[in-house]
DNA sequence: TTGTTATATTCGTCTTTTTGAATGTATTGC
DNA sequence: GCAATACATTCAAAAAGACGAATATAACAA
């Protein structure tokens, strides 16, 4: 197969979003959003097993997707280019969904089941309180 | 691995992205673009096989993404939505190329070595023009 | 009807990707 | 130091997809 310059092109498009082209790895960048969020938070609301989210994480920081910030023992991921949840939202449109849909998705919500500093942030008693 | 609701809808969205996310995939829908194309055309511009490349359609119109229409012993291929270029450009601008990049592929030439209706149209000899 | 052209389809193999299992590393607290 | 927690990495099996070869169909022409 000769390789013609369109074809080149073409590799050069596809390149996001080919690594973006699974159900998970879209759930895991809509679950980010335009925030953060550390494995835990997404093992919590995903229901998989850690390693098996930190393939996709790994893959999607090696694509120059994701950043990471490390922060004690919490890693917290965000978009490099809050320009991806673009191309989700187009892809789906193009599936009949909302705008809406995806907007309400995006949104990082505490999940009650990770306990993770942004979370669960540390609740200060009222006796503390009282001597801050 | 559990079904959570937000992978259910991440499954519905990453099926245009799927379905499109390769270098052929790209190359063809840009050669279509907002006009036709027959399977001579792609042939002659891509250089690839005939089934090569009939396969890759027979897929994207399954996809729903792409139409036919027969003319003769030619069938001309069309985006059923033309958005899907909208994601095709968002995902170029984050392979950091420009829109105009895209537009300039986007527009359906005509190629010389292809010798459809669109692209060869029948010339009128001089003598066939006096007795028209 | 027979041949030719344009395109479709089926089938099998090969390559890539996905995913699970096991294990390694970095940080915190004791 | 040691244990526990949060996350990373490697490896291999399984699943999916890409691609070539061969063949089928549909329309036109003679």
């Amino acid at each position: 197969m000769k390789k013609q310059p369109i074809l080149q092109v073409s590799e050069q498009i596809s390149a996001p979003i080919s690594m973006i082209a699974s159900p998970q790895r879209i759930a895991i960048l809509l679950l980010i959003g335009k925030g953060e969020a550390c494995v835990c938070h997404l093992e919590a609301s995903l229901g998989w097993r850690q390693a098996y989210i930190s393939q996709h994480l790994m893959a999607l920081r090696k694509a120059d997707i994701l950043q990471d910030r490390r922060e004690g023992r919490y890693i917290f991921y965000s978009l490099k280019d809050a320009s991806i949840l673009d191309l989700i939202t187009a892809s789906a449109t193009l599936s009949g969904l909302s705008p809406e849909t995806v907007s309400t998705l995006i949104n990082t919500q505490v999940n009650p089941s990770c306990e993770c500093p942004q979370c669960a942030p540390v609740l200060i008693s009222v006796e503390n309180l009282k001597t801050a």
